[in-house]
DNA sequence: TCTATTTTTGTTAGCGCTAACATTAACGAC
DNA sequence: GTCGTTAATGTTAGCGCTAACAAAAATAGA
């Protein structure tokens, strides 16, 4: 090929008056006639280095140097049917306990230069479902969600996309039995159960729960009722509130403050956040209200703040959960890249679930023996 | 070969002897066989609706239900040239700083149905350009980088793109004058210089400045040489301290303590953030240390914490920073849409940057009149 | 009525890349 | 030397969609 005659007809043809406006940027065929090769011999030696001879790879890199050549992602996917894109779902990003999920899902991926699609669902299954219909047209690598409940259309896409090897992973929850899909995370009503429990060692019997009453928060309700749950089972005076939807410190002080006025307190007040409990604690304190020696409190998540503060909680670990997120995608993703063995042929091969363990963190705020 | 059911499938479909493995999911071609019309018009059907005729809509619409259509968008994209992606780099996600303004930009750009892909750099310029070449194949809508620092491949990279017509914006900084992007933020030796001018105010004259020493973060130097540089011509006292870097209150704590042991105090403490702060002013009541009667703090950022502890700050839109970016991508990008209408063809016509407004937070912390 | 528009739909040819197959060069084994 | 075998490169034909143009149908104008 190479044919002189034909090339100069290319460049010269001014007749091709179909032409589309190219995108200006350099291809692989450019690059590969700046090596003189062709542009599979360019492609195989980006993706498939060991297929080439020493030679060639070298004059195909200067030739991308020279071109400053980078690769059109649509093209290649489309062409190949692959993508190295994630998509994750998240309620929210803000928040820090998924804002450090999402970075640690980032920290594992960047590790195998996968793409981040991140998306907030504002915790709606309606948006959740819309959103997961546009990511899948990336035709991505893996796709996150969080929590095991979705819309019928979600769920729809979800199966479909894992029957096409898909690896469709539920963060944030663990509830073996429950779901079809791979999940990273706990079980809410457990950990809802563990707070109790640990208010009830301290010897606390009148109680309070305090959450945010975010109404598509399906996991908080979920410790919410776990904690009910235990705490009637057990005999104990229980009691929960909803604390208004504004910034949380803010509204634990609120929570806080009404308690105190409402002149009679219970015997501990257990806080679905870490937040909600620290502005609950200083106002407490500002008050002159004893913890714990006149009021327990409990949060959720060992957030920075229950640290410095002295709060009890039970500890979760945010990060961990992206992270082992990542880390197992990118395994899945480079065993099918790097051989489509087939390990169990009779059975389907499903990748196992993460259940994180929780550990509960006793602090100042609550007291540390029996009653 | 041997499998039969191949050999069955391929003599159902004789000609197609090359023909590869297709995805699977419905294409345009399925819907418009199913509603009796070509691929071009549910294409169109789906992007410009007013071209086409209400009847053949809604067959269109029915097909698209009943073949559960989704989009391939890297088809889209790589025949188009145009996609809705918005690519987005940022030091770090977790840092409920850029966490913020990543949920504005989000919340943004999602009222426009377009897509972010987030990834995080780490503070490392060179983390960066790698990151720019590997989001630019995907040809973004819009480039959002952080700050106006960046490698010199990086730049020319974001130059090609910006002249390629897509949006260049530097977020968490402006600087004008000093960069042909897009700028989204403030100026940080002028917030620098405003902590030390509201310290200055209250009487202060011997200082301390807290940062966390993070090399990479250009911005936070530049704050701090603005701190510093108004505090030595205004002929105070200043000191510079670098925090370890650990989880920020701790590190906050462990300043305030060694300040404390030293036996000296400065009239006033400075902190990059409020998270030191916050754990500098907890450790300072536990020592008994009397804020601000014995020494003065204030912090960066109106963090929550800060109102809670009560910290006086530099209050900065971190949620819109991210707001007004995604706002004004989607304004530009809708624009290029709707109509290529060359409304300055004479001058290079350039979309201006926003300077966002900083407010300082005066609280107890602080002496709130002159010495 | 018949032409001049406008609206609606169809046809064609890629976008830049890669899977699959085809070809050629290189290397031994006998 | 001949033949198989492997390694290296080339050729062809799309992936699913949309820009650009073309044709047909509907509408209007006289």
């Amino acid at each position: 090929m190479a044919n002189p005659d034909q090339l100069t007809l290319l460049a010269a043809q001014p007749g091709d008056a179909k032409r589309r406006k190219t995108h200006g940027r350099a291809t692989l065929a450019d690059v590969a006639q700046h090596a003189g090769v062709t542009a599979m011999t360019v492609s195989r030696t980006l993706r498939e280095p060991g297929k080439v001879s020493a030679e060639t790879a070298q004059r195909v890199h200067m030739a991308l140097q020279a071109t400053g050549y980078a690769p059109n992602k649509s093209a290649g996917l489309l062409a190949s049917g692959r993508s190295r894109i994630v998509a994750a779902l998240v309620p929210n990003i803000a928040n820090s306990i998924f804002a450090e999920t999402i970075q640690g899902l980032s920290d594992a991926l960047q590790a195998d230069g996968l793409e981040l699609l991140l998306t907030a669902t504002g915790y709606s299954l309606e948006r959740e479902e819309h959103q997961i219909r546009a990511v899948l047209g990336w035709a991505p690598a893996a796709l996150i969600v969080t929590g095991r409940h979705h819309a019928p259309g979600a769920l729809t896409m979800m199966r479909r996309a894992q029957a096409d090897g898909v690896p469709v992973i539920e963060i944030w929850d663990n509830s073996p039995g429950s779901s079809e899909f791979i999940q990273v995370g706990f079980n809410h009503t457990k950990a809802g159960r563990a707070m109790f429990m640990h208010l009830q060692q301290c010897g606390y019997s009148d109680l309070v729960y305090v959450d945010s009453g975010v109404m598509g928060d399906l996991r908080a309700h979920e410790r919410r009722a776990g904690f009910v749950a235990a705490a009637a089972k057990a005999g104990c005076r229980i009691r929960v509130v909803s604390a208004a939807q504004e910034e949380p410190m803010a509204a634990g002080r609120r929570v806080m403050r009404h308690l105190i006025e409402e002149g009679h307190l219970p015997h501990a007040v257990a806080f679905s956040n870490d937040y909600f409990a620290a502005g609950a604690i200083l106002q407490a304190r500002e008050h002159g209200t004893q913890i714990p020696a006149q009021l327990g409190v409990m949060g959720f998540g060992d957030m920075t703040i229950a640290g410095q503060i002295g709060i009890s909680t039970l500890a979760v670990p945010r990060y961990g959960i992206g992270f082992t997120t990542g880390t197992r995608v990118v395994a899945r993703i480079v065993a099918q890249a790097d051989g489509p063995v087939q390990q169990e042929p009779s059975a389907t091969r499903r990748l196992s679930g993460d259940s994180v363990a929780l550990q509960l963190v006793k602090r100042s705020s609550t007291r540390s023996g029996h009653a």
